[in-house]
DNA sequence: TTGAAAGCGCTAACAC
DNA sequence: GTGTTAGCGCTTTCAA
């Protein structure tokens, strides 16, 4: 049937111009009707496809994207997957990036500012089109000057800069501040006057600091005094020694405010560890809502950020710098909190108190 | 300084070519020195360089990958980021694949093998040079079968073939059916002999089916009859149907083995909600190793895979494949039980029984 | 509506 | 050691 059919040899894949050839047209008219990139004439579109698919013509993108400048891959930056807040981001982007049929390529750097260029430089190394990424802290991010300085699409997800720094810097975030001030004064609403913040390491994390904030004026608001923080190093897996120290002082807080729910997770963990029930001794938020949140015993209490949408968000606002649009202003989106059975009244505390030194004479 | 620098219009990037001009050698040579693909002269070589950094150079790899036919970018195909022990082995297949300059692109499937095939097709057309994949049926996925005739290098992660059908393909996972067996015993050792197993839809996963075979080993060789598994739906948030099913039959199980962790934290959560204090009154046991395991109260006995192990020594093979060796045996890595607070002697349930009596009277 | 031709940035073969 | 040449697979003028 064929005309003169070469050899097959090595049985390599099918170019644009093997289609072009079997359907009697001109790479050019191919690459065409592959792209819908100019009107086609019917019976030369029907051709080609025909021919492609007997073929099993799979595109090469890096010949389109070497030629066309742009390669239909978006690189994505993100701290850490351990963390499963990041974990569903990226889900997220996934889902919403392979429904407009964008590739992605993903980095991460433990909150390194070293490797967040040396991802980032990969990533461009690869031409990717644009970038979605949640830095250590985006006021003083060497990364973002140079993705500016190199007029690089890219959409921060999670960080969130104050107004004044923005700098058309576009943003998806919760309002950390004010989600981390609504959680705080939901504490001091149950009873609690002793709260304590425990945080990563404030360096580490613009979100950290912003949440601290919300946190003070949560404090001020309501004439109380804040208590110094217990930072915990991010790889650190035992709370405990912060914890004793936290707790060993003569007014020992009553509740626990933590900058991340793994930290929460973690707080609580090492506080059974340390024979300090929760919340019947003390209380302890987190912030993220992470689905994990729900499984414990007790359950956490959070502020529930919208991960997924942010991740949908951030792939939109990112596909319009992408078609030319705009930088948007900051998205800030809504958070909620979810009260599970880690915080409760402070007053359960004395009665433990005592129902525990009844029970120590048993 | 400079001899007649060009306008630098629109300060496009710089190709290989203008640093060969700035250097005073041929782009060839250039490229020589940036890939030590060939001995270069020390003069040249610094001259290059030099050019190079005072350029800013960056090389563009789909120019690269277009000529050289591989492209330094490793697929990653993973049923879902949501699970931790997927998240962890990206973690892990990134810290592994940066380390050699590779890049990775990544897809979730949602266990639908529609998808895993729409996700490699994406993959393909980027031209990545080969795949760690977990798939949710190995031994009857399409998507194999295609990468096995295009000769695409890949690797499958966590999917474990019987030696019959490995058929030549690499795998890297823990023996599940062997570890599942050793945590039934562990269960039998505490002395329960109603062991019922939970697991997602075996249709969905190859690993849950091999695990419930080490359910069953265990079991017969200690002469016990199995109960009938509970099923439960991949994206089901809510469990306590069919736990209520299980716990309302004439002689109910004292433990539950699932076959994943993620299951069991929500198995331990819908008890905590139907009343059945976890291990007083029925013990619970996972897999998986996730370290969130280790956060909830009571912690989880689980069988812990070597997540990051996992994926260096996949991305280790895939390598190896990439540099043309033959493939290797199925990997089998160690898998270790952590035993947590989720299990224990079915005797308590009795004794709690009477305490909870006892308590109910107050 | 279509084809011819040029070239994206790079590397590999071959000559010197 | 080094430069020249050709071309990876694709898109995009430009002319017809």
């Amino acid at each position: 049937m064929t005309t003169k059919s070469r050899p097959q040899a090595r049985r390599s894949r099918a170019t644009i111009t093997d289609v072009a050839r079997q359907a009697r047209v001109s790479p050019a008219t191919v690459s065409r009707v592959l792209n819908a990139s100019a009107p086609v004439s019917e019976a030369a579109a029907r051709a080609v496809r025909t021919a492609a698919s007997r073929l099993d013509f799979r595109p090469n993108l890096l010949g389109r994207s070497l030629r066309a400048r742009r390669s239909a891959n978006i690189g994505v930056v993100l701290p850490t997957l351990s963390h499963p807040v990041f974990a569903e981001c990226l889900q997220g982007l996934e889902a919403a990036a392979r429904a407009c049929d964008l590739a992605l390529m993903v980095a991460t750097t433990g909150y390194d500012s070293a490797q967040e260029n040396a991802a980032v430089e990969l990533l461009l190394r690869h031409r990717v089109d644009g970038l979605v990424l949640t830095v250590a802290d985006a006021a003083r991010s060497k990364v973002l000057d140079k993705l500016d300085a190199e007029r690089m699409p890219y959409v921060l997800a999670y960080n969130q800069l104050a107004v004044r720094r923005a700098q058309g810097r576009p943003t998806v975030s919760v309002d950390n501040r004010a989600a981390a001030r609504q959680m705080v004064e939901h504490l001091i609403g149950l009873g609690h006057r002793r709260i304590a913040m425990v945080a990563g390491s404030f360096r580490e994390s613009d979100r950290a600091r912003l949440r601290h904030r919300g946190y003070g004026d949560a404090l001020a608001a309501a004439r109380l005094v804040p208590l110094p923080p217990a930072e915990l190093p991010f790889m650190a897996d035992d709370a405990r020694l912060a914890l004793q120290d936290l707790l060993g002082r003569r007014e020992p807080p009553t509740a626990l405010f933590c900058s991340s729910d793994q930290l929460a997770l973690r707080v609580m963990r090492d506080l059974a560890l340390l024979g300090h029930p929760v919340p019947a001794r003390i209380s302890v938020a987190g912030f993220d809502g992470v689905q994990l949140g729900t499984l414990t015993t007790p359950s956490l209490t959070t502020v529930v950020q919208p991960s997924t949408q942010i991740a949908a968000c951030a792939l939109d606002l990112l596909r319009g710098l992408l078609a030319g649009e705009p930088v948007q202003a900051p998205a800030l989106l809504h958070h909620r909190l979810r009260l599970g059975e880690s915080t409760s009244a402070p007053m359960a505390a004395a009665s433990v108190h005592r129902r525990a030194a009844r029970t120590a004479g048993r």
